[in-house]
DNA sequence: CAGAATCCTCAGAGATACTG
DNA sequence: CAGTATCTCTGAGGATTCTG
């Protein structure tokens, strides 16, 4: 990752320049919030309908999904075709950018199954500490 | 991804089993918010103090410095380690987990590196869309 | 069907000041 | 040095209702 470390010995430490931290801020703009994933992952397959998109995704309010979406189009994750018939089909469908997106959080997603043990096992220890700790 | 596709054909569309859904949340809780990622990376090649990150990160609060680390300590990520000494010191690093998670999180910051010009060019586009139906 | 508009709330984030 | 303790305030997100 981009850190800079200053060469003078008086700052012994390193520090994130601007330009790593806006990747950073980059990516959590896109993925970071609790629906953008679920959709992306939602549209992977093929091109989805507004309405199936609220089906698939349990618990997402209207409101949500359209803000959620609009922001993902914004950023130009997601494509939205509308088909002027009655009654009227919008659909929603991954970028190329989106595409690309979709395998680096694929990525991302793995990485609690894969982990599934050593997170399962350090949560019996903490919360023993917690609940000693607190006695 | 972790998708169920229900094989009654009277549901079209696929939808997010709880599992999958869970498994978004873990890593969302760890690694989505402002700061985490920052104190993963700073953490990446050796024990740093408290003091040191603050002063790597620039722009964050003591408070949420505190708080990130707390979070980050429960969730396995991070080790804190008190040295007995005057002056007082205390050195954070990535645990095992957190290691392993600092190389997906390289992965995931490798994004806006590798589409940053798809990401600047839609970015014009979309632009200009927004100030003609503005007008 | 696919949303837009409106209202509400409450957790997260910052600033500031204090302490073992 | 390495944190707490308060206070405040913004804004993400939910519920509900209305419309092209």
């Amino acid at each position: 990752m981009a850190v800079s470390r200053p060469s003078s010995r008086t700052t012994a430490r390193a520090h994130w320049d601007s330009a790593a931290t806006n990747f950073i801020r980059e990516i959590l703009d896109r993925v970071g919030d609790k629906w953008s994933v679920l959709i992306i992952g939602t549209l992977a397959e093929c091109p989805v309908r507004y309405s199936e998109l609220a089906e698939a995704i349990p618990g997402i309010s209207p409101r949500m999904l359209t803000l959620t979406l609009k922001h993902l189009q914004r950023s130009g994750i997601v494509n939205r075709t509308a088909y002027p018939e009655v009654p009227p089909r919008f659909e929603h469908s991954l970028t190329d950018l989106g595409t690309s997106l979709l395998s680096t959080v694929l990525y991302l997603a793995a990485w609690p199954a894969d982990h599934h043990r050593e997170i399962r096992d350090h949560q019996s220890v903490s919360d023993a500490e917690a609940s000693r700790t607190k006695r």
